[in-house]
Order: structure tokens, then C-alpha cells, then sequence
DNA sequence: ATTTAACCGAGACGGTACGTCCCGTCTTTAC
DNA sequence: GTAAAGACGGGACGTACCGTCTCGGTTAAAT
């Protein structure tokens, strides 16, 4: 025996409406603009209703987030391939825009367990791919770091398409590297 | 000939008092407590004198900036040792916070301008000790991103302390690539 | 022949409940906090529920005036005497507080017909007693008015306490009046 | 030596234009009219600028009734006379408005200082009668509730015209009780 | 010593956003 | 058909800032 009345949640309209609204207000007007106000100028879903379901502009973070999640690929096992592969796939992902924005908007939301959930889910493919080659763990993690933490920083901090070249040059060090040893 | 009257500018009474509130409210309560309606609450100055020498939060911060200086220090020439010098500064700086703050804020008040500039002067002492080290131009600016990224990140995305050790073995690793050539 | 189906009108309960409520309400919080929302908050009975029976607060307070009705006395004829004690009645109630209440709120929720009802029947005794002693019914208007209106602008416009002793003497003023002609 | 800076309290342009605003809501609208809301429509004075000065609608009503304060008229000495005289004159202005609104505006705004304030004021004319005439004071008191209270009562709580021949009947049985003593 | 320009504080004012609350209507579900 | 639960648009509320402005009084340089 369930409980009588209508069941919680906003209309699947509504949610459909606000997050999408969301995604291109904070793309087009950075984080700033995820609040219940602008979205009701921009939906016409009323401010009430936006309150309702989503009290705070990191509601609609984290809804926007687990709407849009990161497609994954399989590793092939050459380290060297794997890894070029990868840096282009984020640096497309970084120049195409919602992922440097979302970095944006987290900064300035302040949700460090979303920024933590949401750096690892980018960093995932590197780590699979380091893990799939068989590199151990520390060496693992300083690899990510070198390759990837350049990009990050350009989108997110410079405002400046990811230095491409660049990431694949320090992924190439990286191989050199650990094959020397 | 001068014009005759008061000369213009804050007194420095004013100036020291506001600019030195004002790096305490960075740190304490982030970017987004630097409004003139905040300065005067903390100061007693009133909000029109903070206006009328700071009409934008942006000024604030620009000002504080320039008041607070980074210091620099003359590289020996060994490269392996001047890099691990170099690490250890920048970890200390972002642990101290003002400089994890002054990022924060960067992303916040949305000052492309300011942020290359503030970036450049984090990342100055490490190309110099490149360049003492004769590294040419190109490998100068891959080592830089691979070593001093990683720890950006961390202070600014992730508020977590650098992780010192890796990017001392980052550290290493560029070092040995280069020594093979 | 009746219609079929279930009989309309809210189920004996659901009326009791919200109603007593309602009193309660009326007396600890004013009158203008009879609505669907504030009786929902005591009762547990569901917003909608109210709506569909008491679509205004208005016709809550209807219902509420005629759930308590006003107990009648027999007059028995002597004029004075019978003054007295409708004198004495008027101020227990005035005192219980109930009275006092019902009309400021009808003040505030504005309805001129139930306001008329309301005040007629409060008087009501009055009349009767004065009609009882042959009271001519122009004298009888007078009376009345003398007599008991003082008591009401003290409950209902300067909250405080009716004065018995007053009405007594405006009592005896009236009755040795009549007399004398 | 004062005080630096812009003294207090509304530019004499915006005290005039709302207070004026306000008193014509009152009688037009109703005592529930006097909102910082309303009052922006009816004026364009802006709700911050209303709330800063008045920032209850208790405050507008009290504001307006120092604006409009009560004339007076030296009582005669001739007792009958003078009641009559004063009876009218309550009556008149109980008709021509002002009062019988504000009466209803302080039942709704429940400021028991101010209802008692505006009540004493209302009734002070027919006290300073009474004594000139030599009533000593308990009677006077009678006196004045047997003959004002039930015109209060017509204007706040029947919403109808006073009736003016009772009180003048009332006055009349009030002074003929007084003369044989 | 007197201009003269700039300082500084206090506050008015219009405007916008915020988050909360309530209203009245409607829809979905259960009994 | 009653009742419950809740979505939804709409509006008011009171608060807090914001940026501009106006009014006073003070201060310091240049004449």
C-alpha cells in the first residue's frame, strides 16, 4: 500500500525546459547566471518553481552534471597510442566548451565534492589507460598529472583553447621515460 | 606649472587601512567579499570614499596585487637543483593561501587580464632557472607546464595542499629526459 | 427522489476538526490566520480539502459564527433588574473572549452583511428586555446603544477590558430617565 | 561641531508625495492598502526608499495622523449647548471620512498605543466640554462613552452614517439626569 | 592668508536580486 | 465522490546590495 497523492519531483517538461536552459546559460553566461531568476527569464518556468526543485545554483550543477555524463572508450594497451588518443579526446572536449565552463562554474559554486567528482570522472581515461599498459600506481598518478594538469589549467584558469602540441610532447616524455627504465 | 589644490589619490591612511582589509577579507571570506559595502562594514571607511578610489571589486583587487609582490631569487645554473628550490617556494606560497586565494579570486572576478599576468609572474622564477639552465625556448615551456600545473590545479580546483613529492619527481623526470639527449 | 452518489459536504470529522482549529486559531493568532494553509499547518487536513469546503477565510469565520450561537435568557419584567444582567452577560463574554475577537476579525475580513448579524445578535437581548418592560421602540434604540456600545468599542477597538461598573450606572441613568417621564 | 555628512529622514518632495498618496489609498482602498508595495505603484517612489522611511504600514498610518491632526473650539460653558455642538462636529467628520477609515486602519493595524492616542484625541473635545460645565470627573466619563461610543461604533463597525438624532437624544437624557440632581 | 581642489562621511534614492511565504488552481493517486 | 499530496504560476514580503547622487564639513597644496 503506496501513500495517496501525486508523486514528488518537478513535471517532466519542467526539468527538461530548466536544465536545458541551464546548460546554455552557462555556457553563453558562465556559472554566475545559474540562479532561479535567470532561468526563469530565460524559460518563463516560473522563480517559484525553479526554487522548488532546485534551491541553489549548485543544484543545478550537479542536475546539469549527471545529465551530461563523459562517454568512455577502450584502452587498446599501447601505452603511447592510448595516451595520444586520450589528450586529443580531452582537448576536444575542452575546446568544444561545456567541460572548461563546468571547471568554471565549480570554482565559483564552491562544491568541493563536485569538483573532486567531477575532476576524477575527466581523469578516468588516463588512469584506465596508464592501468591497461601496466604502469604501477605512484608513477601512475604523476603521469596524469603532467599530461593532463596543463590543459585543465588553460581552460580553466587562462581562458585559452588547450595547448595540444604541448600535452602530447610531455605524454611522449612521459613514454620515454618509463621505457628507459 | 601645476594645478593649484589637494592633490588626488586616497589618503594613505585611507589606502592602507582599506588595502589591508581587503587582503584579510580575500583570505578569510573568498573573492566575492570584496564590495565596497563590505570594505565599510570591516574598515568604518564609508562607501563613498571606497567607490570613489575603487569603483569595481576588480580595482580591489588589482590593487592588492601590486601591493603584494612577489619575491624573487637568483638560480646557481644547476638545473636539478634550482628546479627542487623552485618547487619547494611555489608548494610553501600556495600552503601560506593568499596565493590559492588570489587564483580563486582571479576565476571569480573574470579579469583574463589580470590572470595571465598574475599566472606569468607565478611561473617567472621557473623560466629563469631555465633558461640559466640553457634549455631552449620550447622544451622551456613544457617542463614549466609539467612541473608547476599540477600544483595550480590542486590549489585552486581541488582546495588541497600541492602535492610536494610528485612534483619533485615531475621534477626529476623532465630533468633526466633532458640529460639523455 | 434523491440523487445518487456519496452526499455532498465534508465528512463529520474533517468539519469538526477544522473548525475547532479554527476557533483556536482565531483566538491565540488573530483573524487573519484563517487560511487553508495556516488551518492545514494545525490540523493536518490537506489544503486541497479546505479549499474545496471553505474556498475563503470569510466563510471559515460563517461557519464558525454559526457553530457557536449565543444562549438565550428569559427576561422577567422588571427593568432594572433585567438591565443588569444582560449588562453582566455582555461583559462575561466580552471577557471570554471569543466575542471580542469574532468582531475585530470581522473588521478585518470585511464582510458589512455577517458584521450586522453578527452585532444584531449580540444586542439582541438587549432589545428583548427593553420590549419585555415596554420600552416604546425609539426610547428602546437609544437604550441600547447607551448602554452596550461603550462595552464594545472597548473590546473591539482599545483591547481592554469592558467597564462593567460604567454600564451599570449608564443603566441606571437610562432606567431612572424612563421613570421620571 | 554636528555631524559630517547628509542629515536624515525623507527629502521633503518624497514625505509629501507619499504621505499624500497614502491618505487616499486609505479612504479609497482600505486600511490593508498601506503597503510599501502599493505604495510604489500609486506614487513611483520606489519600495526601498518606503521601507526606508516607513518601514511597517503602522508607520505610514501613524505619519499620517500627525499630518492631520484635530482642530479645536472653545466650549461655551452652556452645557447642552456645547454637546450638541460637539456632537455635531464628530458626526461630521465621522461622515466626511478621515476618521471613520483611520478607526478601521488602527483595528487592522493593531497598534494599541496609537488606537488609544487617536481615540483620546477624538473624544478629548466632548471632555473639555463636560468639564467647563463643572461634571465632575466620574460622571464625566460616563457622559462622554454614553454619547460618543455608539457614533464610534456606527462609522468602524457597521460601516454606516452615524446616526446623529440619537446622540443628540442621548445628549439631551444626559444632561436632564444632571440637572435634577 | 586665501583660494581652490580634493578629501571624507552620512545618507537619500532608484533599482535589482534574493529567498521565503502564501494564494488559488490544477493534476495525479489512493481509498 | 472524498481525501491527500504535490506541481505550478503568480504575487507580495522584507532584506540586502548596488551604483549614483547630494549634502555637509575638513584638509592640504599653490598662490
Amino acid at each position: 500500500m503506496t501513500r495517496p497523492g501525486r508523486p514528488a519531483g518537478p513535471t517532466s517538461d519542467t526539468e527538461a525546459v530548466v536544465l536545458t536552459a541551464a546548460l546554455d546559460l552557462l555556457l553563453s553566461e558562465g556559472p554566475t547566471a545559474l540562479t532561479a531568476q535567470r532561468l526563469f527569464q530565460v524559460t518563463g518556468v516560473s522563480r517559484s518553481t525553479v526554487y522548488r526543485h532546485w534551491p541553489t545554483p549548485a543544484a543545478v550543477l550537479a542536475a546539469l552534471i549527471d545529465v551530461a555524463p563523459i562517454p568512455a572508450e577502450a584502452p587498446s594497451g599501447d601505452l603511447a597510442k592510448d595516451l595520444h588518443a586520450e589528450v586529443d579526446r580531452l582537448c576536444d572536449r575542452l575546446r568544444d566548451r561545456p567541460v572548461g565552463a563546468f571547471l568554471q562554474a565549480l570554482v565559483v559554486a564552491a562544491e568541493t565534492d563536485l569538483r573532486h567528482r567531477y575532476v576524477s570522472d575527466l581523469l578516468a581515461p588516463f588512469h584506465e589507460v596508464l592501468r591497461a599498459a601496466g604502469v604501477p600506481d605512484d608513477e601512475r598518478e604523476d603521469g596524469v598529472a603532467m599530461i593532463a594538469s596543463p590543459l585543465l589549467l588553460d581552460a580553466l584558469l587562462l581562458d585559452r583553447t588547450a595547448a595540444r602540441d604541448r600535452a602530447h610532447r610531455i605524454a611522449d616524455t612521459f613514454t620515454a621515460s618509463r621505457s628507459r627504465k
